[in-house]
DNA sequence: TATATTATACCGACTGGTCGGTATGTAAAT
DNA sequence: ATTTACATACCGACCAGTCGGTATAATATA
């Protein structure tokens, strides 16, 4: 119980940061945001957490956490490449469908990478460990003979950017019909790519 | 020669602006850091642009200016669809070798979008530009009976969105050589998705 | 042509509010 | 009794925007 509150109060700062991050962007979003949406005091939060910029990495542990333990246990259940491709698609669409803000934070993530060294680091392991999934799923089609014999790292980091097109939506039209259909059609049209 | 002092002075300005706040992002930097960068007093800056926020939205068009130049040219001179969508991704290939500002400044227009209406409205208009673009040409495919009859819209979406992905490459892999591979790939997926 | 008047372009010291972080508590748990 | 988990009051660096000014060019007038 003891370390039950613990916990929960670390939550749930983490929890209002992600809301308040995204909604305002992290620069404009002030400690006293944070409070306010927490409902826990700015002693509580600097007990907790150094900085705001120590804040902000830790919610991409956080975010990283929440995001693939939906995707990276499925990885050895199946072994069928196409349909793992396919799931992971539908897992996005399925979050893009019920919480956009997944995504957004992903892109506030792509912005600040751009202006501090930390946060890049951290975000480049995070997709290090997306694309070596990847990796993995198309590497079996190669060896059971579905793909042909393509550049695995190209072929990886074309299925995760093309399924980071999900943030362009997140932002710009939020209709869940259009995504669903990009996302469909482009998981579709490099599956096809893949192929023999 | 007059006009000319004065255009020259406000794309000074832009010029700085568009550099710091790439490099900074819009909320770090201050506007003393665009005076540094562009030599022109606070004074100057305020005599051109009413604020912040106006200078930013002035950025956008001047960003469209130069982006769009290479691009929209193109549309009439040539109706192979097929040519011209690999003509724009092979100029997308070469802006991301020669100038990954560019796209870094889109990222920028993407963050502030997600947290200011009026960067938004503005970022939309571009991009309905762009995705009007890529419709006329796919248009063409199916019109003479290169494509299949698909949905125009998303499939103008599918376009843009996927070669959106070289921002993701500006920010985390800046090796020229997997930008390239993957836009490749992906237009030529896209482009036999739409074959009949 | 020379002078007066006005408009435009630009300068930079200054300010008032903001916000990340800290110092100093207190109450509960161990 | 000591450590942990918070709460509150406060500090001071920082910064967007202001404002009183100057320099230069354009226009009107004599």
């Amino acid at each position: 119980m003891k370390n039950n509150t613990k916990d929960n109060t670390k939550t749930q700062i983490l929890e209002a940061a992600l809301h308040v991050f995204v909604k305002s962007g992290y620069s404009k979003t002030t400690m006293d945001d944070i409070v306010n949406e927490s409902g826990h005091s700015k002693g509580a939060i600097y007990h907790y957490y150094s900085s705001k910029k120590d804040l902000f990495l830790s919610l991409i542990d956080y975010w990283e956490n929440y995001f693939f333990k939906n995707i990276i246990n499925k990885d050895l259940s199946d072994n069928n490449p196409d349909a793992l491709l396919r799931d992971i698609t539908s897992d996005v669409i399925k979050t893009f469908k019920s919480s956009k803000h997944v995504f957004l934070a992903e892109l506030e993530f792509w912005s600040l990478s751009n202006h501090d060294l930390d946060v890049r680091k951290k975000t480049t392991q995070l997709y290090a460990k997306l694309i070596e999934l990847f990796r993995s799923i198309i590497s079996k089609g190669v060896s059971n003979g579905d793909y042909k014999k393509i550049d695995l790292d190209v072929a990886a980091l074309s299925v995760m950017t093309a399924l980071q097109g999900v943030i362009w939506f997140s932002i710009f039209d939020k209709s869940n019909i259009s995504a669903e259909k990009y996302l469909n059609d482009v998981i579709e049209f490099i599956i096809h790519g893949f192929k023999k």
